[in-house]
DNA sequence: TAAATAATCTGGTATATACCAATATTTGGC
DNA sequence: GCCAAATATTGGTATATACCAGATTATTTA
């Protein structure tokens, strides 16, 4: 026993006691959902502590899941995060409706592209052969969660080269291929978001966020279609099912 | 245009080009697994930047994936990440071995324990029932990967309550529960290390890691076991399979 | 009233400095 | 050669300060 007992056991540095202090607020509800937080200044001055604390501190709030910054704006509240199941293909915005969450999606880009070497490999096309690339934005009461490239090879799949397909973009994603995909192998990772793509999400570059991969494939097992998503980390779980022996 | 066409097209801030640097003696190969980087201080001289940026520029190197740090040790080149996949009950470890990585299991905690409100809801048992507590650290030549705790109900299965099970802490995940196990649900997700989570790591707190909870069921759908799994997040890669309308 | 301008606020980055406590290494004594 | 004590090194934390450039708001101007 080093501690007297009327002093407070807490040996937390500095700024985890800000954290906590903020996180209550949060989770108690005294700050909305998409609310600002005080900025680094403010908090600085209400806890006597330099900037520099202050901003550690909503680092490692950011970190927790509880709250977002926006560059030279502020600070704001995360919303709760939504269930994203793997293992079906069932559409993540009607999944996400099941939860109450609304989804918006926005296309952004949509034009023509050539395979590079892991395109080509993940594809089994080769290299250089022409695709459909296709990015869409899915935010939640304009607020960014993921955004999502597809590629696709039309050689692989000319039921997609119908007109309508490039139209469809609005699409659900458990529409968007209609009976065609019908397995699909994913991998997710932990990993940084680079620049472009934060610039996408509208999120600070190098943050640490969610990187998912997917390869799509027909009943016959051709995979046609690479996709690739960056979460925001802290906005999303990933739920599966295991089975044995599969 | 607002760049001369001689001057370097970086826009980056300083930290980032330490990242770059470091990145490229690591992906090189010029620094080998495990081995030291140059000290926050040494760093801060070599590139003629104050310690805090050198200090900023590992920091992303760790969120990188690319190194971890040890608490007043050093900084040490990340091994390269293990893919896990959540859909088969097969061991991680036999998996892990087929990629070339050699899994060390030291249990560090065998008890009984009582069901809180999480564990009696997933469990379907009532808050207070017994529980068998298990604690096992996974490392990797000395280098910490993950830890998991189980909690076993044993009203659940009588089958596990004979001589042996507690004693064969060090088999394989997937012997465990030998023809027990048969379907598991996962939820996976980025979240802060706790602190007392972070020691078994050996990792700083609140560093941002992989929280894994399954609830393991028998064939008849009885759910009789939670496992709660940290991992340091830069190690590992999920994979996944998925099925339309499973 | 509407548009242009100025002032303020914001988070991001960077420096220089300082202390702490655990770990490694060197040194000294036997 | 061995062990203990002194020293150096390390990452973690904290402060005070400063500048930048975009975002927001207030003010002025046409």
């Amino acid at each position: 026993m080093t501690d007297s007992p009327n002093e407070t056991v807490t040996n937390l540095p500095l700024f985890r006691q800000i954290v906590d202090h903020l996180k209550k607020q949060i989770v108690d509800g005294s700050l909305a959902e998409h609310e600002g937080l005080p900025s680094e200044r403010t908090i600085a001055e209400q806890h006597s502590v330099s900037r520099m604390t202050a901003h550690k501190a909503l680092e490692a709030i950011e970190a927790e899941g509880l709250a977002y910054s926006e560059d030279r704006r502020g600070r704001f509240v995360s919303p709760p995060r939504i269930n994203y199941n793997v293992n079906s293909m069932a559409s993540f915005v009607t999944d996400a409706k099941r939860q109450g969450v609304e989804i918006e999606v926005e296309l952004i880009a949509d034009k023509k592209a050539i395979a590079d070497a892991k395109l080509a490999t993940s594809l089994f096309i080769a290299e250089g052969s022409p695709l459909f690339e296709r990015t869409r934005l899915f935010s939640s009461s304009g607020h960014t969660i993921f955004f999502e490239t597809e590629f696709i090879a039309p050689e692989l799949c000319p039921e997609l080269r119908k007109p309508g397909i490039r139209s469809g973009s609005e699409k659900l994603l458990g529409e968007r291929y209609g009976t065609l995909g019908h397995t699909a192998d994913i991998v997710v990772r932990m990993a940084p978001i680079q620049p472009s793509d934060a610039a996408f999400l509208g999120v600070t570059a190098w943050q640490v966020g969610i990187e998912q991969e997917q390869i799509v494939r027909k009943k016959d097992g051709t995979a046609f279609c690479f996709v690739r998503q960056v979460w925001r980390g802290e906005l999303v779980q990933f739920s599966a099912q295991a089975i044995e022996n599969r």
